[in-house]
DNA sequence: TCTGGGGTCCTAGGACCC
DNA sequence: TCTGGGGTCCTAGGACCC
């Protein structure tokens, strides 16, 4: 039997902060979103004391600190880092690997040949990472990867399992699927759970057993593929090498409120500028680019949402044309007397760097857009080092609208702030 | 007072073609 | 006068994921 492994860091921003602060071992952690907004990440303990997943943390803030709870801005930099280290161990133990997120990756274990094998693999694997970065992880080990994820949660839940779960035997499978509500299931969101529910299905189980065709015919091949998964019929392959990406998004929340058209375009400037060195990392051109601007959704009274696209007469990677368009669209979008809470640009339309489709009217289209591959190049080497160059509109220059108050040391990443011994 | 950010895939429907 | 059938491509919107 061909077996998947799913590799899940336990509560993994959480995880990284203690690694280096022994100190907080038993103690519960926080990490909270950008503008210090929502509670993203949650040790076991902060689990235990009902903090929930996404809450807004000026709701739970005075009482969990007054339990002696820790809080931690987000520090990405750092999670990043630790989460390359995870996944390059994981990549010098299979042939074939997805790295399906920041915290978790697929494994084929094609190497393995029964499940006590895989068994044991999995016990070595979690004990290696631990050992090695310091990260605590469960395992889930099954023939889909609906399954796995399902063992990763029955791992998750059994104290006993040393983190490692094994679900191959078809009976062991039924019965764990009948205490499994469907909205545990990976692919199942609250919308489908809830139509789900309305025809009377509430366990995996019963879904398991449904008709492939009604759920193909009242739902979608996205759902049937779930189906066919949870019976052990594998329908979503490991990809193990990732395509090119098919958009670029840079948005954000502000901290305060902003009504003025002022003091949002230095905003979706920056926004641009990021964007467009993703842009270029991703060896990729897009012509175009889209902005949009939103007041906040919870309040109820003065609701606004614009957002509008401008296509770009060929594809470009040059920040300049990038910024061009922004500002375009953001001239257009803006309307007066509205408290902004959040805006973004959006790239698209993309071709490889190399590919260059030319327009057929060139001369004409082209007039106002520039594109210097060299020009770019140089910036992203000088803003790579300590030297920072800017474009006039990011004035003030990439003033962040952002607040993190409580973010610990970019630790593996910067030279200035490594941890240090006495 | 204060509510994240960045992605993917699928489908329906319209425009257009012969 | 009578006005079909089959296909592709694109986009917006909805659903999901972490």
């Amino acid at each position: 039997m061909r077996l998947l492994a799913l590799v899940d860091c336990d509560n993994f921003y959480a995880s990284c902060e203690r690694v280096f602060r022994p100190d907080l071992k038993q103690v519960p952690i926080v990490v909270l979103s950008n503008n210090d907004g929502c509670v993203i990440a949650r040790s076991k303990e902060a689990k235990a004391m009902g903090i929930k997943m996404g809450i807004p943390w000026f709701k739970v803030k005075k009482s969990y600190l007054a339990q002696g709870g820790k809080v931690f801005s987000s520090n990405f930099a750092l999670y990043g880092d630790l989460s390359k280290r995870v996944m390059s161990i994981l990549e010098g133990m299979v042939k074939k690997i997805e790295v399906y997120s920041i915290d978790e990756a697929f494994l084929d274990l094609q190497h393995v040949q029964n499940i006590n094998h895989a068994h044991e693999f999995g016990i070595y694997c979690r004990n290696t990472i631990r050992q090695w970065v310091g990260i605590p992880v469960r395992i889930g080990i099954a023939p889909t990867k609906t399954l796995t994820k399902v063992a990763s949660h029955v791992a998750k839940n059994t104290s006993g399992g040393m983190g490692v779960c094994c679900l191959s035997d078809q009976k062991d499978i039924a019965r764990i699927l009948k205490t499994l509500p469907i909205k545990e299931i990976w692919g199942i969101g609250h919308n489908l759970s809830r139509q789900l529910n309305q025809l009377g299905i509430y366990s995996a189980y019963e879904l398991m057993q449904m008709d492939i065709r009604l759920i193909r015919k009242k739902f979608s091949v996205v759902l049937e593929r779930t189906v066919r998964e949870l019976r052990g019929e594998s329908c979503i392959q490991i990809e193990d090498h990732c395509d090119p990406k098919k958009q670029i998004v840079v948005s954000r929340s502000f901290r305060g409120r902003i009504e003025n058209l002022s003091a949002l375009k230095p905003l979706i400037s920056n926004f641009a500028v990021r964007a467009g060195e993703k842009l270029r990392q991703e060896k990729q051109k897009c012509s175009q680019v889209s902005v949009f601007i939103s007041t906040s959704r919870f309040n109820q009274q003065l609701q606004y949402r614009g957002f509008d696209s401008f296509q770009l007469p060929c594809p470009v990677d040059d920040t300049r044309s990038i910024l061009m368009g922004a500002n375009k669209i953001l001239n257009t979008i803006f309307r007066k007397g509205y408290p902004y809470a959040k805006a973004g640009i959006l790239l698209s339309h993309f071709s490889h760097s190399t590919f260059l489709q030319k327009s057929l009217f060139e001369a004409k289209d082209q007039r106002h857009l520039k594109q210097d591959t060299n020009l770019m190049q140089t910036i992203d080497a000088l803003n790579d080092t300590q030297t920072q160059v800017y474009y006039a509109s990011q004035y003030p220059a990439r003033l962040s609208p952002i607040q993190k108050d409580m973010v610990s040391p970019k630790y593996t990443t910067n030279w200035w702030e490594l941890p240090t011994t006495k």
